[in-house]
DNA sequence: CGCGCTATTGAGAGAGCTCAATGTGCGTGG
DNA sequence: CCACGCACATTGAGCTCTCTCAATAGCGCG
């Protein structure tokens, strides 16, 4: 099995369980490897892709650009994420895709994910339920761009980042990578980059995190997640969180 | 054709095209009909429902409860919509639903919607769709939050409301129903009570909009798409602004 | 060894918040 | 049909979280 179906079967098999058959199907679909350099888009607002992209190494986001210069984060991706599945139903793109780090990348043609979930029908419900996890990703981020300040946000999101990344076994201990720029991190979660630079001082003097050489140590899970009202619940999988 | 039978095909068709024995299917979906008043929960955090709410009249909002009181409105529903179709595949669900009007539900029940995609793949395929749009409004409302100013929020605000409730043909010329407090509104948005009347005021000065009785009327269209920086590709439908 | 990107810190400004008082409209009951 | 009460909306005033601007510091890489 190649990195990618690896990633592939990992992801997909964690939230829906798969028989032999349909983890062949999988282990076998066809996926064409690329490399992007970080800042790079991957796909652009406007284009009608007829391809999914499966993150095999490396961080992506989704993003959008607004009229006087603003940037929005929507989402970042992470080895085993399908940032455009969506793009099966939904012709036009309506955000675009870039590289935050080098990151490989398989494309999976639409008419391959078409044949395969027309042959195995539960193959469909499981990419469909990862597009809805992904939403109530999303419903999380909502609840704390509009009703948490600066420090719960921020913690939430490195709660959410540690155990996405501990279900793909990109984990150790109590740390994990964390390869983005403090304005990366505020144009996702709707902060400045100065306050964003003042909250994780303040995170990190409190002793709830270390971060350092984009490594991300979380020192008090349960501190951390009572500052953040984390509930794990949102992302839909068996995950227990680190003690 | 009952009136939820109605609403199903015309929401689904809307976004599918769909076959006369698909469209028959639909249309012929046991659907158990029950009205809640304004204020009650239809489905609470935590509840692991056997079955999918229709709204057929009236308004519904998901929405979850902070620890020190604040709400955050995730999203508001109108006839036609599916709002915890996710519950398909995410059994625990992660957010309340509750009526903002009082509101006319259509129950059915998820072993139905499985037969029926099983029978009918075009039909799972269309439902999927549905929740990508869903995941696409969150998109559009995380944009707002994170970049934009209370006033072009608020202006973005409108200009989708008005659009999905003309796609369900519940417009008149420039005007819909907004059957929601601005307490509600705030809760959505991310915004203070306070600020979202001064806002109002605004924008009815400037003669964006009138509002009154909960009656919407865009006053001028071009103006306050412009000054929400809104673009309807992400409602990923035919729609037609108003001139 | 120096350039460029990223992070940090200070200072002042502002969008939006909270608290609180007042105004308005509508439904209910007398 | 009027009066009352309650929910919602509006307005004022002061405050604060976060922003912007700007300067400095640190780090990684060629």
């Amino acid at each position: 099995m190649t990195d990618a179906t690896h990633r592939l079967v990992q992801r997909i098999g964690r939230i829906f369980s798969l028989n032999e058959d349909e983890r062949h199907a999988l282990a076998t679909v066809p996926i064409i490897m690329h490399t992007f350099a970080s800042h790079q888009d991957i796909v652009q607002e406007g284009d009608q892709p007829g391809q999914c992209c499966l993150i095999v190494a490396g961080w992506a986001c989704r993003y959008r650009i607004l009229q006087h210069g603003g940037r929005q984060i929507l989402s970042f991706h992470i080895p085993g994420d399908l940032p455009n599945i969506h793009g099966l139903h939904l012709p036009v793109t309506d955000h675009s895709l870039a590289a935050v780090t080098t990151v490989t990348v398989g494309f999976v043609s639409h008419a391959q994910i078409h044949d395969l979930i027309a042959e195995h029908p539960r193959l469909g419900s499981a990419f469909w339920k990862d597009t809805l996890i992904d939403a109530a990703i999303y419903r999380e981020r909502i609840v704390g761009m509009g009703r948490k300040e600066a420090l719960p946000r921020i913690a939430h999101f490195f709660c959410e980042v540690f155990l996405r990344m501990q279900a793909v076994d990109l984990t150790t201990q109590h740390s994990c990578s964390l390869p983005i720029t403090q304005t990366e991190m505020s144009d996702a979660l709707g902060l400045s980059s100065v306050h964003v630079s003042r909250v994780l001082r303040d995170l990190r003097h409190q002793e709830f995190i270390a971060l350092d050489h984009r490594t991300l140590t979380i020192l008090d899970w349960s501190r951390l997640m009572a500052l953040a009202e984390f509930n794990p619940t949102y992302l839909h999988q068996d995950i227990s969180v680190p003690t």
